[in-house]
DNA sequence: AACCTTTATGACAGCGCTGTCAAACTTTAT
DNA sequence: ATAAAGTTTGACAGCGCTGTCATAAAGGTT
């Protein structure tokens, strides 16, 4: 037999240079059984100094590093991540995906990404996203999956993913999960942050566009322009506040809307900056100077709010770390229950706002 | 011994409800061997149809579904898919994601995605990319690889893909990779489709701005150009050819060139969407009117195209249609060899292009 | 010194599947 | 009718690793 082994391992090296090595290669190389250099490679405890040192020589040189497959078979872990999505904005999804990879990298896990189609253009489409998730699920048993919104706040998805057993993260869901730890940044302060930048700017006159109602952020980001609002004692006029869908159009029509008015706001919050650009283009065209006669705050930090003109003041959120720390949390278990990882943004004051000159 | 299994399978299924099936239990079921049953859930041939048909039955009663990693532990296939990519743009990234994926759920593959660093602000850092490449795939033996522009014209990365035997294919690459599949899309055509349509508004002095002369599509496109002044018996005039880099704020630096030229030109092709939106920005601040007094042509078809005012008339790239074939021609074996996959694209008109009223 | 506890290591089975090979059966050719 | 060829099926080993349990060595306690 070991002969026979022999041979094979010669046959091998003479055509494919260097194989693959296995354990087995390794624990003859150190001396000691596969089992003690299994403990080695998983950082369990009860190995001695030396035996983890000879061990851990031996793996790098002979370029050792394990199957995966094999792994997961006996242990029944994959080592694999599932990041769930809709398209909400191409952009989030990079970042999360790019945090997430990166927490994933460091422990040795992968991340498998899987589109979910959730909505047409015409809205949800509930029914089959559970069975979605199941058939993408069911044969790929990863270790957890990373939930962002719009998903994480939909019970079909939830549903699934508790019936096959699959721990998840939610991405700044909208509600408490119960007993699930959740990654999210403080859309209310973030907000409140903007509007107090403003407010310090000598704004008085500050007009909120409002997002899409469905969104989890809608409500926070109108909260945190209402707190900062009432703490300076400044007028929530009606006619100030617009309603948006989140996208450019709705930010054009709340711009006209806003401008055209006999008493027009000095400055607009727009609550993402795909808005905050129909606001700029509107100004624009209407010829009033940005900012020197307005000024226009965003949200999100996306690519185009350095393409407008001027750059966009605006919100960045933490994307990319709300990705690493959901894979994180998966991946370590420890800190499962009822964690609540609240992630720092940045406002990032760009020229799209001034002082107040009226 | 199976005393002892069906004692086990019996507490299984006591606590957990419905615990997972193995081929075991279908071959039970079906009274036929695991081998028959590996048989017919893999398509292979020699299978009695009325075997197969009792096989199937068994399977969906048992709503088994197999183990990738048993799989993959025993047929050293993993049924995973990696996407490598750097970040050009999300948008990008995530249509041939899209498509990618879409194409591994066909056939029970996934995907998993590996952002490489391979450039920070200053430019390439070559040197590791390769080391980047084999740590994230060594332990995770892929069945192929899916590289995206400009990974797919990195020599290191292909050199680490080639080491570790790891098929893959390139998409969009800029130069042949010997007997290798590759999937693309005609950036000359399509850049040559732009021009004469702007010809054929009735423009004649028609301006080109470049872009990353690093980027494998900039010649092309360029080329594209070329062809169709050529062909319409059109001058090039060197100074209605400018240089930029496919960002935005080149696109401001060649629109103002151009539009201060004292025989300015009626209509400017930039060679994406991030510098037409600098051509209109410029074109809308020196109060040029778009389209009537200049024409604008933009390539990509970015969502940025849409939100532009007025909405850019561009070319849309079959990214997902590539993500798609790549994924595909992977998985499917067959035309590895030396196959040129090249996918439609298509000319938007929208609102920045109009006859030339000059 | 005899006992117990703790720490370090190894033997072995088996995770769920597929590749190999051989056996049984069916068809076709002579 | 009989050999040759093809078709359909199953037994079995083993992919590379880890969990379980047993054993060996070391340290602590009376």
């Amino acid at each position: 037999m070991s002969d026979t082994d022999i041979l094979l391992r010669r046959i091998k090296e003479r055509k494919g240079g260097s194989m693959k090595s296995t354990i087995h290669d390794v624990a003859k190389a150190a001396g000691v059984s596969m089992k003690t250099v299994s403990r080695v490679l998983n950082h369990e405890p009860n190995v001695a100094d030396k035996t983890r040192e000879t061990v851990l020589a031996a793996a790098a040189e002979l370029r050792y590093s394990p199957s995966l497959a094999a792994r997961s078979l006996a242990s029944s872990k994959s080592y694999l991540i599932a990041l769930l999505y809709d398209n909400p904005s191409p952009n989030y999804i990079a970042n999360i995906q790019k945090g997430a990879t990166q927490a994933c990298r460091e422990r040795g896990y992968h991340l498998v990404a899987e589109p979910l189609e959730i909505a047409g253009p015409l809205g949800a489409i509930e029914g089959d996203l559970s069975i979605d998730v199941e058939r993408a699920l069911e044969r790929l048993p990863v270790d957890g999956a990373i939930l962002t919104p719009p998903l994480c706040d939909n019970g079909s998805v939830i549903h699934a993913l508790q019936r096959l057993k699959i721990p998840y993260v939610p991405v700044a869901p909208s509600a408490s999960h119960g007993r699930v730890a959740i990654v999210q940044m403080d859309d209310v302060k973030a907000s409140k942050e903007m509007v107090q930048y403003l407010i310090s700017l000598g704004h008085k006159k500050i007009a909120f566009i409002k997002g899409d109602p469905h969104h989890s952020a809608t409500p926070r980001r109108f909260e945190g322009f209402r707190e900062a609002m009432r703490k300076a004692e400044l007028e929530i006029r009606p006619d100030y506040v617009q309603s948006g869908d989140y996208h450019f159009r709705s930010g054009i029509a709340a711009a006209e809307a806003l401008l055209q008015l006999a008493d027009p706001p000095t400055a607009i919050f727009a609550s993402n900056d795909d808005m905050a650009a129909g606001v700029i283009s509107v100004a624009n065209r209407l010829g009033v100077s940005v900012p020197d006669s307005l000024s226009v705050g965003g949200f999100d930090d996306t690519p185009l709010a350095r393409i407008l003109w001027p750059q966009l003041t605006t919100v960045r959120q933490p994307i990319e770390g709300l990705g690493f720390e959901a894979a994180k949390i998966l991946i370590t278990k420890d800190s499962q229950d009822e964690t609540v990882r609240t992630l720092e943004h940045d406002l990032i004051v760009r020229g799209s706002t001034g002082p107040c000159l009226a």
